[in-house]
RNA sequence: GCCGAGGUGGCGGAACUGGCAGACGCGUAGGUCUCAAAAACCUAUGGGACUAACAUCCCGUGAGGGUUCGAUCCCCUCCUUCGGCACCA
């Protein structure tokens, strides 16, 4: 499962990924797996130092230490398998030793590194945030709006591995939807470079229409291009500048938003289009992005809809080349045949955009290329909670990583951690932590003071498990050769293009360094839905719709906690929370207590329709697991009951079934299995083969239709031929009813399923 | 705007990916037990028509069309809810 974060106390969301999941790794391990089920936590993080100077006298460390042992008590009631000795606790030295380590290697292997770059800063938290957790213009943690800023910043590599990211997903057994968000993400798109050119300057531009390059009739460019200044003409200066001002002062949101009028301001200066020599006007233009492709973008207004609505507003030519469309009205962007494009004309677009590709890259005026959205992870943060990053900065050599064996770098116990709200973060407070030397010359230097990303941390841990104690290294190789990758990872779907990347991310890097032989962290993924509050609302404490397992389980216990859970809903859909349904579990847990406490059990052989049923169950249950269709296990586990509710079964099936039961309610039946002189431990035995022929019924229900309407059903031997189910489909009394006086047109016949006997008219 | 997943009784949800719609559970109603209640147990429970009753018939899976002997399932149009992306050239 996914880690939890110590947040202080276990909710029903927490229960609701770990319960099911605990069910699903017991089936496993009955299953005759060697099942690891570890747990962790992820331990940094802002949460922490935000309670903590709520509280004057409380440090970030001590508050999660707390909730840290408070957690792990309410996890103990889950009665999940865990294994206590593995347990993960990323700010822990030990562990972000490693981590730290970690980075080292990406500095090395030049996966890592700093820049100064335009990025998201949220005001609330004083600190910046990668994309993926600047979410719509929003702070992922706080819901403050988010502001650019230029800062110093460090940077991992990620769209090094855009394509190998986006071709490994479909080896993944995730869910599609997972898979498909990652793969929007990351946002290849295949193209052409083309080089314009403005003056002696070359101007590339990145276009995915290289076929529609003799319809370009103007410019736009970023306005934080940094060609921007020197384009701009004299007379164009004042209405550049000012543009370039309002722009700079938007925030995300206001920028990116897609439905507002597009705007822009000309340059004064032209570029020359290389395939046909025109000369096009230069704007500045906001909706054009300078972190994207070249910060450049061909205007085609004829077939591209944003240029053609920036190109109707400045009223700038539409110039079609593209068959299909009504260029009076709106731009065509799908494909036809090249007109007004020289020799090019008459080409399909799609042949075109091959000849046009060949012809630019021939004239060395541009080349084939794709480019990604996805951008590279700003892992650095202004804040004090998190593993400090292990680089030293000298006046002389520059940057220099910690020599390993000085690793780790110790968070140092301040009491002074309130952010700074300037671009260091608070261990710039704390002279002992920042003055060093440098491990190359040996002269006075500078430690780096930002923290990571809490993601770094949680980005390997999966790693840590096989070996969790392991103190010369962070992993041991046997052990992960063994354990390695995570066969089936359950946990929430918001963490899709954050964690669940980053993961693959430094499992490629990783593996690149020579340091593991797989290429995917998660070979398996399955997420688990939200449960909403009784209100059907989000749970949250203003609300004060939010459920309280613990409550739950001092109420019900925790195997009737686990087995609603299981039964409430399809897993990876969730729901609204029913105070009420649980009874129905309760009840259901009662009465399989009730219905085996000192029962005498039959002897000699099962009766055949329990023994069928028997059978059936245990092939149900063994595929809904599999499948974590809990919901119906469960289902088929209280049908079987109540079957035998009011009859006696032998010993055996009994057995049996209490095998069935033992992943979902694993207490009560450890207790039952003994009772019924079965040996400890019942969740070491092997789940039950059900047998193929026992399923099979010797009388099956015939459904008979009239014209496709069910009009009855019979009991009938299996095997029946069609000639013989038509007779016997006849005989009934409410089919006579229908063919009566009507000619059978046609008889359809599914063996022992369904025959409908089609009459005229 | 684009992409994706849904819409089934009063409620949560089932239904071998074309073959008995509503499994299982909650709730509700009636009953048993009880001085009474709670708990527990039993019975019924999609809507409607006609029945004294059994039976029988009709309608019914967001709306409308289509394909098919037969559609919750496939196709077309539309409505709607929820997730994701959001000027990516």
């Amino acid at each position: 499962v996914m880690f939890p974060y110590p947040s202080g106390d276990l909710h029903i969301g927490h229960w609701y990924n770990f319960g099911p999941a605990d069910v699903h790794a017991r089936y496993m391990r009955m299953k005759g797996r060697n099942v690891l089920f570890p747990i962790g936590f992820d331990a940094f993080g802002l949460p922490a130092e935000n309670a903590a100077m709520k509280r004057s006298n409380l440090h970030p460390s001590d508050w999660t230490q707390n909730n840290i042992k408070t957690m792990t008590v309410q996890l103990e009631h889950m009665g999940a398998m865990y294994d206590w000795d593995r347990v993960v606790d990323t700010s822990n030295p030990s562990y972000y030793k490693w981590t730290q380590w970690m980075f080292i290697q990406l500095y090395k292997k030049g996966l890592a590194y700093k820049t100064m770059a335009p990025a998201n800063w949220c005001p609330q938290c004083q600190t910046v945030l990668a994309n993926e957790q600047a979410e719509n213009g929003v702070c992922w943690r706080c819901g403050s709006e988010v502001t650019r800023k230029d800062i110093n910043q460090w940077f991992f590599k990620i769209t090094a591995y855009a394509e190998e990211l986006l071709d490994g997903l479909r080896e993944l057994d995730w869910p599609e939807k997972t898979k498909l968000m990652q793969k929007n993400w990351i946002g290849k798109s295949v193209g052409a470079r083309i080089n314009f050119t403005w003056k002696q300057e070359i101007l590339p531009v990145f276009t995915t229409r290289p076929d529609t390059i003799f319809g370009v009739t103007f410019m736009a460019i970023a306005p934080e291009h940094p060609l921007v200044p020197s384009m701009t003409t004299k007379d164009q200066k004042k209405v550049v500048e000012e543009y370039v001002q309002v722009s700079r002062k938007e925030t995300e949101t206001e920028r990116l938003s897609t439905d507002r009028e597009k705007t822009g301001v000309f340059t004064g200066s032209y570029a020359k289009n290389p395939i046909n020599g025109k000369e096009i006007p230069i704007y500045v233009a906001d909706y054009v992005l300078q972190s994207y492709g070249y910060g450049v973008v061909m205007g085609v207004p004829a077939h591209d809809q944003r240029d053609y609505d920036f190109a109707k507003k400045y009223d700038l030519p539409i110039v079609e080349v593209v068959s299909g469309g009504d260029s009076k009205k709106e731009a065509w962007e799908g494909e036809g045949k090249l007109v007004n494009s020289g020799e090019f004309t008459g080409f399909t677009s799609v042949d075109g955009r091959k000849k046009i590709i060949a012809f630019i890259e021939k004239k060395k005026i541009g080349n084939a290329e794709i480019n990604y959205r996805i951008r590279d992870w700003l892992v650095s943060r202004q804040r004090y909670w998190g593993a400090p990053i292990p680089m030293i900065h000298c006046k002389t050599c520059g940057w220099v990583p910690v020599p390993e064996s000085d690793l780790p770098v110790l968070l140092p116990r301040i009491s002074d951690f309130q952010p700074t709200g300037t671009e260091k973060g608070p261990l710039v407070k704390s002279k002992e932590f920042v003055e060093t030397s440098c491990p190359t010359c040996g002269g006075k230097a500078e430690r780096e003071t930002d923290t990571m990303d809490t993601f770094v941390d949680s980005s390997w841990y999966f790693l840590r498990y096989p070996n969790s104690n392991l103190s010369e290294a962070a992993f041991d190789e046997k052990e992960m050769k063994y354990w390695l990758p995570v066969d089936m990872y359950v946990g929430g779907a918001e963490h899709t293009v954050l964690h669940l990347l980053y993961s693959r991310f430094f499992t490629k890097a990783l593996r690149d360094m020579g340091y593991l032989s797989f290429d995917e962290p998660f070979r398996a993924l399955r997420h688990q839905g939200i449960i909403l509050g009784p209100d059907r609302q989000k749970m949250s404490k203003s609300r004060g719709n939010v459920i309280n397992p613990d409550e739950l389980v001092e109420n019900f216990g925790t195997d009737t906690v686990r087995t609603y859970l299981c039964f409430m809903s399809q897993y990876d859909q969730g729901g609204p929370w029913d105070p009420q349904g649980i009874s129905g579990s309760y009840r259901f847990l009662g009465r399989v207590y009730m219905y085996f406490e000192n029962r005498k059990y039959s002897s000699g052989l099962e009766e055949k329709d329990v023994e069928r049923l028997l059978h059936k169950t245990i092939k149900k249950v063994g595929d809904d697991m599999a499948s974590f269709k809990f919901n119906t296990a469960v289902a088929s586990l209280m049908e079987f009951l109540n079957l035998i509710v009011k009859r006696n079964i032998t010993k055996e099936t009994a057995r049996t079934y209490f095998l069935l039961l033992a992943p979902f309610a694993p207490h009560l039946a450890e207790e039952l299995w003994k009772n019924a002189g079965g040996q400890f431990s019942v969740h070491t035995k092997m789940w039950p083969e059900y047998d193929e022929k026992k399923l099979q019924e010797g009388e099956k229900e015939l459904v008979i239709q009239v014209n496709g309407k069910l009009r009855d059903t019979l009991q009938v031997k299996v095997g029946l031929t069609k000639e013989q189910a038509q007779k016997i489909a006849s005989l009934s009394e409410r089919v006579k009813a229908h063919i009566q006086g009507k000619k059978i047109r046609k008889v359809i016949y599914i063996p022992d399923t369904l025959i409908n006997l089609v009459t005229e008219d």
